[in-house]
Parts: structure tokens; sequence; C-alpha cells
DNA sequence: CGGGTTCAGTGATAAAGTCACACAGACCAG
DNA sequence: CTGGTCTGTGTGACTTTATCACTGAACCCG
């Protein structure tokens, strides 16, 4: 049974056709949801889980953009079915996840119908263009050390203290190499702030306070 | 007479109300539209002219995130319009500019009644998340000559060889520090490529081709 | 013309990215 | 359980970029 918050501001007759005409997909660990180039059909809406979309330049070098969570909208999606153009980055799942996805005659009737539709696609658009800003900011002028510490720490702030990442999938997080990725892990442990294993960072020390407030 | 492609699409009713209802505002140049923490009043929609949007960072350094010129919208003013928060970043007028604002009722009644609007909307939304996911890939692997070299290619491009612009503002152009930019320029001139006055560049050499399609 | 202001140049040093390669742990086949 | 293979990590050497501190040149204006 699909629930999103997009659709309780829906009548409940639009609600029941949406719910027709909607295909729940789910999906496992680490599956690619869609990738560079791809064309787009339908919109998705993520019901559970956790997907993360990167992008790869021409560099070569790939970066995490932002995540989507439950009651998120693949605001990517639209700008693909509007212009008809393919996506320019991919989707990964992590962990078990899964969407709804709205063909493009309902997304369009959607839109002309529900005023309350309309404001969650705007919000959600939004709030994407806010966080490309703040990566941009990130990436052009924070530390390379303050940047993993902060990933680190809202990464294990919800749970455990330890994360099963290797350093390769940590500098795609980050957007930078490896090599410095490992060298900062280092320097961490030798101020005892992490412990190190194969595909996995603990941490121990308190790091740096997240919030002041 | 406000002008805009987006107005095309309306009936001609709409299209009456709209001009109506439209205030059209004139900027100098270097005039701020809005600047960090504002908020927003309507939908800007550029008639002509460029405008500029940068942010300034908690770092306190600035970048310039992409540009608005004629019969673009203003789509982070949506955002604004619609969460209520204040915009993240500022906009200011580079040469002579014009904008019409749409308040914020009328925006309602177009997204509510035009499918054409609509359409506009979201492909400038769209258009802008591609830019910015552009940006943040340029930012996080191109090395910063090439970064240079392009930017001027592309300012020159259109029109004369000459740009007029101080090493401070091609610094936040591209987000970097002024002594760089300096140092590169110096570079360059070593080379042959441009040559330098205060205030001004203008290129010489060839420099890289753009384009090679 | 003098004096302040903005702009540009540069050395020294630190941080980050690149290249090349060594080695360790995990895994699998025989 | 052993040897080979793959993936992940550590590190040196070097380049590029960022930062700090300061100098001097060009421009503006009374």
């Amino acid at each position: 049974m699909a629930k999103h918050h997009i659709l309780d501001t829906l009548t409940d007759a639009l609600r029941d056709d949406v719910l027709e005409g909607l295909q729940v997909l789910r999906f496992p660990a680490g599956q690619v949801l869609f990738s560079a180039g791809e064309h787009c059909r339908g919109l998705p809406l993520v019901l559970s889980g956790s997907i993360k979309v990167q992008m790869t330049g021409v560099s070569g070098h790939s970066i995490v953009l932002y995540r989507m969570g439950a009651d998120d909208i693949c605001t990517l999606s639209i700008g693909c079915l509007m212009t008809g153009r393919g996506y320019r980055a991919e989707a990964i799942s992590e962990g078990e996840a899964e969407a709804a996805i709205i063909p493009r005659g309902l997304f369009d009737r959607l839109m002309d119908q529900s005023a309350g539709f309309r404001l969650g696609i705007m919000e959600s658009y939004g709030r994407r263009l806010d966080d490309l800003m703040l990566l941009v900011e990130e990436v052009a002028f924070h530390r390379m050390d303050e940047r993993l510490e902060e990933w680190l720490q809202d990464r294990a702030s919800s749970g455990q203290n330890v994360v099963l990442i290797t350093h390769q999938e940590l500098a795609v997080e980050l957007g930078t190499a490896r090599e410095v990725v490992s060298r900062l892990l280092k320097e961490l442990e030798r101020r005892g702030q992490v412990r190190l294993a194969r595909g996995r960072v603990e941490l121990t020390g308190l790091l740096r306070t997240t919030s002041l407030a």
C-alpha cells in the first residue's frame, strides 16, 4: 500500500485514481534506479529507505549530490519528464527501498487538478535547489578534514558509532580522492578520534560538536 | 510593455489580467535585486539584461551560482514564495536590466489555470537544477587554470576579445581566491595568451578551443 | 599635486589532488 | 590449508590550489 505525504493533500476521488495508476517498486540494497543518459518513465515518490543521487563528471570522478528518503520526491525526474532530456545523474538505493512511480499522464493531471500536489512538487524543488547551493559552497570553500568529520558525525549520530563504508565510497561522498580520505582518516586515528578497519570506521572521541544550539 | 516568453502560452483573458497585475522594474548596473535572508514579494520574470546570482558561505567567501537573462524566471524566488523562507543567495544586475514581478496571488492563479505557465516554471526549475549539478562537478573536479580559460573564452566570444573585470570579481565567478586568479592570469600573460591591465583582460592567443563539434 | 583607495603581484607555507606502487585482508579453487 | 586473485588501505613524491602577509602600482578626487 503506497503511503506518501504528498498524496494526503489529494481529494478522495483523485487519490483513488492515483492508487490505481500507481506502480510500486521495491529495490534491494545497491540497486541502480536510473543512470545518466537514461530517460524518465514517470515521477518516483520515495516510500521508504534511502536513495543516493550521484553524478560522474567528464573528469571521471563522482560525487554524491543528495539523498532522498521517505516522503521525498525525485525532483530530478520532473525535469527529465518536462524536457525529455536524459538524466544527468544516477540514483542508487542504500538498503532496501520502495518507490511508487506516477506515470506521465497522471502527473500532468495531478498538477492540473491539485493545488496541494503542486505545492508539494514546488517545495521539493525548492529544497533540492537549496541543498545544491549549499553543496556548491561546501565543496568550494570548506576544508576537507572538517567535511569528513561532519559527514562521519552526521552518519553515526543516527544509531551506532560505527559506519560501514570504504575509503573510496567516502571519497565519492565528499567529492575528493581516495588517498585524501585515507590520509585524513589515519590522522584522526592517530589523534584517537576514530578506530579503523577494512570497510569500517568507528567513532571513538567526541570529534567536534555538531550543533551548538 | 512586458514581454516574456512564458506569457505567450497564456490565453488572451489570462494575459490581460497578468499585464494589469504586473509591476515592471528597471535596474541600473550593479543594483542588488535581493540579498540573503530577505523575503520574497513575488516572482520576477527577467525581461532584459543579465542578472547574476551569487551566494556567500559561512566561510565568508562568495561564488557566482548562475546567471539569468531575458526570458528567464527567477527560480530561486519560487522556493521562497512557497516555503516562506528567506533567500539564501543574492541577485545583482549586470548592466541595465528589467524585470516584471508577478505577485503571489497572481502566481497561484497562473499555476492553477495555465498548463503552459506550469510547464515554463518546471522547465526553468529543471534547467537551474542541471546548472547547479554541473557547477558542483566543475568546482569539485576541474582544474582552476582550465576553468579560468573557459570562463574568459565564453565571456569574450560574445563580441570583443576584451573583458572588463577585476581579479577579485573573477575569483568570485570561479569560487577561488583573488591571488590564485592573479597568478594564473600572469602565467597566461607570460605565454602570450592574454594581455592584462587594471580591471581588464584582453584575449590575444586562441587559448583552447571551446567546442570541437 | 598629494593622499587615500582600490587593484595587482609575489614569497612563504599549508592543504588538497595526482601518480605510482607496496602490502594486507578477504575470498575462492584446487 | 595453500596459493592465487581481487579489493581495500597506506604512503612517498610531486603538483596544484588556498592562505597569509605584505609591497607597490594605478586611479580618484579635493
